[in-house]
DNA sequence: GAGGGATAGATGACATGTCAATCAGATGGC
DNA sequence: GCCATCTGATTGACATGTCATCTATCCCTC
């Protein structure tokens, strides 16, 4: 930090791209979503991640731990979500403090006829673009960064 | 649409690591740049971008489509960062409808205080961690991405 | 089995982003 | 030159996310 290694010229152009990327591809896949869906990311998010659960259902915590999300941001989206009849919580038989979301039928519904045009989109947008050896990349270096993120100490 | 090519194993397992690499990555640099120089993502994005301008001013439609984003969301920033004294706005001599913002002597400073940092957190938490050939792919597949998303007719 | 922390979740105040409406000034056709 | 239309920017209402705080329950130790 005393003598900043500034980026490269390669490094400085895949860091833009990173970035032009990364917000490119989510503004065309929310808007394709939402157009298609009616869903929001987060929304889908939630909905897929219980939906790919055993019975349906999870802890909030846990839930919130698997999208990396705090819990307060999930315990405000559900509210919006259970509104909209697609979860419903109850109680935990377990943990008498604790919550479980539940996916309703109207939210398995909407999960299944997003999903596909979902997928798709992520297809046109990102892996069909890609090179095999360029998604294994991706797959690799993806991962790398993110058992170093999770590490403990940093 | 009609029979989905669902994503095969390392597909899928590119995408997940793509968008957890994106979240944790994006929450890291964020509390790092936060704790170091008390300046927000998008709050450093504006600063570097006006920085690196040869006036260290610009058109307001100008930064929005670097930045890509909404003329409205720019707006309301500039109008907290104003209050912060780390911008300002001028009129726009050659269109009256326009304006221009600028880079504030304080504004500058805390750029160039908090470049070297973030650029150090860059490398630290991305760029260091890839071989010279996953930058390399990085860099291509980033960009072959943005210029399909880029290109008028989706 | 009674405290004293830790943990699960909810909540309210606030920051940030989005969308639609608005306003002033530019621009083009006639 | 004048009107219709377009464009740059701002604004306000609303949706979403964050942070600090609160309550209830759990769990550990004594």
């Amino acid at each position: 930090m005393e003598r900043p290694r500034w980026l490269d010229e390669r490094e400085q152009s895949a860091w833009r791209g990173y970035r032009r990327m990364r917000r490119l591809l989510d503004l065309e896949l929310a808007r394709e979503l939402m157009r298609d869906a009616g869903l929001s990311e987060p929304d889908y998010d939630v909905l897929s991640d219980l939906s790919e659960t055993p019975d349906q259902r999870l802890r909030l915590s846990e839930l919130a731990d698997r999208m990396l999300w705090s819990r307060s941001r999930l315990s405000h989206h559900l509210t919006r979500m259970q509104q909209r009849g697609l979860v419903t919580r109850e109680e935990c038989a377990t943990d008498g403090r604790g919550a479980v979301v539940a996916l309703t039928a109207e939210g398995r519904r909407a999960v299944e006829a997003a999903a596909p045009g979902h997928v798709a989109a992520v297809r046109r947008h990102l892996i069909d673009l890609l090179t095999p050896d360029e998604v294994a990349a991706l797959d690799a270096l993806t991962h790398r960064v993110v058992d170093h993120l999770a590490r403990p100490g940093e």
